[in-house]
DNA sequence: CTGAAAGCGCTTACAG
DNA sequence: CTGAAAGCGCTTACAG
């Protein structure tokens, strides 16, 4: 900056302000100053700036999820990082690997690069209150549900309405013996599992269905362990005419049991998460797809409404999920009794 | 810091040496400012702290793609930033959604910022000069090649023998009929369509096969355009007894294609890129994979030998590609010639 | 409309 | 082993 004032032959302070654009420089002095920029290749030190500023806001948010490359967490990044350019603001990302102490580490990272605000899937949900004291009152916003109690925000997928949803559109098939695969409980603070359980089987409870008709698998870790469950299920005792799976490791594992049983155009699948391709399988697979773009976009807004200066209570805001048909929910249950099925929801 | 040194009862230099673990400080005032820091919540301000530091490292990187949200680039995404963090460097990250005015602004950011080094997707691989014009002669390594003579470190899959390795596999199972689903010629200065189809055809050139015998079908923008050329290809005249798709779109309509024909256990498939749940589909897609992790992880080691000085010429890393065989591609040509064919790599 | 002085929170180059 | 002074590149608060 030096530099261009002095070949623009003005003080700092005027070169400060024809970058800032602030007024009272008149037209002929703007002029050089263009000039003595251009020639310069100047480009104003945003830190420096920043380091001063009034405000103290250095336009710098952070992104902080277990593994960066899995299509969720990407593609919240980019509905971020579209709110954030618009106010010039950049996005550090990072992957906390769901290692706690990795996380408060770059937690930690980001305090000491001042970043106005901190967007983050913790590893550990029960432990947000540890995160919100590592982030030293810098504004964080959580990705999925807090335990209760949690003084933050948090953006997450209403999972509980989401499974009534599968639960429903299931019901209305005919289906009254449908498998629930994944977990039924909060562990390692995601509550998630928990919640679609609940909401899974609150909609069979309201059409008269008895939680011991339903046979649950947990426990499904990775797709193959889901497969062989599912597999085992499929081929001895009463088959269920449907299968619901809670999270895509089973849906996959699902997908491959059901084929190898031959059993992909007779028992109906309805997964919850959506993935890419899901309608190249035969049949297409029905799912329960999350708003990720949505997500994204209000955690932004919410963490840059604190960031402005909102303070009022912390809130959750609920996404709604959207029911995807393809082809292997919609398959109807061949034991079906006649008697119609009314939704609950909407009788 | 200043709060810091008057509880500690120092001066801010001594505060400064604790901090950054510089040598001759005494145990006893090292542990008194270390308690003053733990009261005080103290987190140094790295900006303000690379402002005089002499390197004048920021000890952030900005990472530029069309779109972060596809899977190749959160995956290369995710390497970086396992490299990055390991010094203590963070990754700025943003889309130019193919927009090359985006690019150049996003770019003058990254300046602004003073970032230590920049990994770019370019927008238009034929404008690269533009780009590092913009970068002020900030490091820059290119994702993916370079028109020839672009000054600039880059690193991409090994297009030519990853399609090579494509055409050679199908050669040996008999087939001399197969489809090319995909581009011919460098188009927006992205030339890995030129070489993957280079590479394919001069592998089947040197196995006797014509040109002309090889159907080509061009201008697949898209999943759905690509199912119907090819449905159309199957259809009417000679059935090609294998598909080679040169990018995922034409993989994606292949499938959907070859299965809604009844071909897909009869044709043989080969897809370059690999794409999550390819084994879900019936067979297994069988695909050229690009080291997607090792593209990231390259690319960040020749990043930081330039940030580190190192001063040699520009290079570009090739990083090579791996067939995944997972059935589809299997698949004998059933009017298979009986003359063993032997690799031109290998004989 | 314009600029000189002071200061943001640190590090550097010195002096003790 | 320790600290006072100067300065990194900007903005703020003033004075003209």
């Amino acid at each position: 900056m030096r530099h261009v004032a002095a070949l623009a032959g003005v003080g700092t302070k005027t070169v400060s302000r024809v970058v800032n654009g602030e007024p009272n420089v008149s037209e002929a002095t703007i002029e050089r100053v263009r000039h003595a920029i251009e020639r310069l290749h100047y480009q104003p030190n945003l830190d420096a700036a920043n380091l001063k500023r009034a405000n103290g806001r250095t336009l710098t948010l952070g992104f902080l999820v277990g593994n960066l490359a899995d299509p969720f967490s990407a593609a919240v990044l980019r509905a971020i990082e579209e709110k954030a350019w618009e106010r010039k603001t950049a996005v550090i990302s990072a992957s906390h690997d769901y290692n706690p102490e990795r996380e408060l580490q770059i937690i930690k990272n980001f305090v000491g690069r001042r970043v106005d605000g901190i967007i983050l899937r913790p590893a550990n949900g029960r432990h947000s209150f540890r995160a919100l004291e590592a982030a030293q009152g810098i504004p964080v916003v959580f990705l999925g549900a807090l335990p209760s109690g949690a003084p933050a925000d948090a953006v997450t997928t209403d999972n509980a309405a989401g499974a009534a949803q599968a639960a429903d559109h299931l019901l209305r098939l005919g289906h009254r013996r449908t498998a629930y695969c994944g977990a039924v409980a909060a562990s390692a603070g995601d509550v998630a599992a928990e919640e679609r359980y609940l909401g899974f089987m609150e909609k069979l409870g309201q059409a008269g269905i008895a939680a011991r008709d339903i046979p649950v698998l947990q426990n499904l870790q990775d797709a193959e362990t889901a497969r062989n469950e599912i597999a085992q299920l499929i081929q001895s005792g009463p088959r269920p005419t449907a299968i619901f799976t809670a999270g895509s490791a089973g849906t996959a594992g699902a997908i491959k049991a059901l084929r190898e049983n031959g059993a992909n155009n007779s028992i109906a699948l309805v997964g919850f998460d959506d993935f890419p391709l899901a309608d190249l399988v035969d049949p297409g697979i029905t799912v329960i797809a999350q708003d990720v773009e949505g997500i994204g976009r209000i955690a932004a807004e919410t963490l840059f409404a604190r960031v402005d200066g909102f303070s009022g209570e912390p809130a959750t805001h609920l996404i709604p999920a959207t029911l995807k048909e393809r082809g292997s929910g919609e398959i109807r249950s061949r034991s079906a009794s006649r008697r119609p099925y009314v939704s609950a929801g909407i009788s």
